[in-house]
DNA sequence: CAGGCCGGATTACATACGTAGTCTCAAATG
DNA sequence: CATTTGAGACTACGTATGTAATCCGGCCTG
């Protein structure tokens, strides 16, 4: 997978919140709330097609473009990027680093209690 | 705090792992293993200078330099940028999400059960 | 048919980054 | 003192990225 830069994510997470969309539905997408004129995401558009992470096509709505890439595979990928730079790989020492550092949230933990039960609960 | 890029970051590994360390000593440290020459290697360190990241004086040991950034920090930033990015900020749906794609470890999980534990031993 | 619109290509410029060589000046050494 | 060594500045070149404008060809509309 090519990689996609920040700016070209946000593209890619208009086109994953709600897809196809118009050229005109993703500058408006986009283009406000991150302060960019339509020739800039216009660029970032093109440079997406050209990583094949998105494909334009003439459909029932007119010209729209969909994600070639799932956002899964993409926030695996760079999940598992960064695991393995900073953590060998695994999570286990991510979560830890934020619980040492006191960056887990009373919810966070929450929810992970209720991820552990469930994943438990799934193996037998 | 100053965006150090992924190679700069492996020069910043070798300070965290052992330092002070002398230039030669930077250069056998992460030279060999990322195939870099010796100009790539004071390249990055230049970098890494004029961001701050680290700093050289002369020490008992001759030249060394030693980082200027603890790495639990650096590892947060990263770590927070990811999950700002593509987890709402949040741990939780990080690990949800190396979960639903088979992507936990049962050593993970096993980590992770005895650090909720001790997160809440911790909370009495 | 002519003009307008639109999508993608192309261009522009600056910074960051990856990789590496060269130069300069100060300190160390013989 | 002269020479060597070494650190950091500077240079080089290509790619990636951020931001944005312009151009060109095809299609649609009046």
């Amino acid at each position: 997978m090519q990689q996609i830069s920040e700016a070209e994510s946000r593209i890619m997470e208009a086109l994953w919140r709600k897809s196809p969309l118009t050229p005109e539905q993703v500058i408006a997408a986009v283009g406000p709330e991150n302060g960019w004129a339509p020739a800039t995401v216009k660029t970032l558009i093109t440079r997406l097609l050209k990583k094949k992470a998105i494909a334009g096509a003439r459909e029932a709505d007119g010209y729209c473009y969909r994600p070639l890439i799932a956002r899964a595979a993409y926030v695996q990928s760079e999940s598992q990027g960064l695991l393995d730079r900073l953590f060998k790989g695994e999570v286990a020492p991510l979560v830890a680093h934020f619980a040492e550092n006191r960056r887990l949230s009373s919810k966070d933990v929450k929810q992970l209690k209720a991820l552990i039960a469930k994943i438990e609960e799934d193996k037998k």
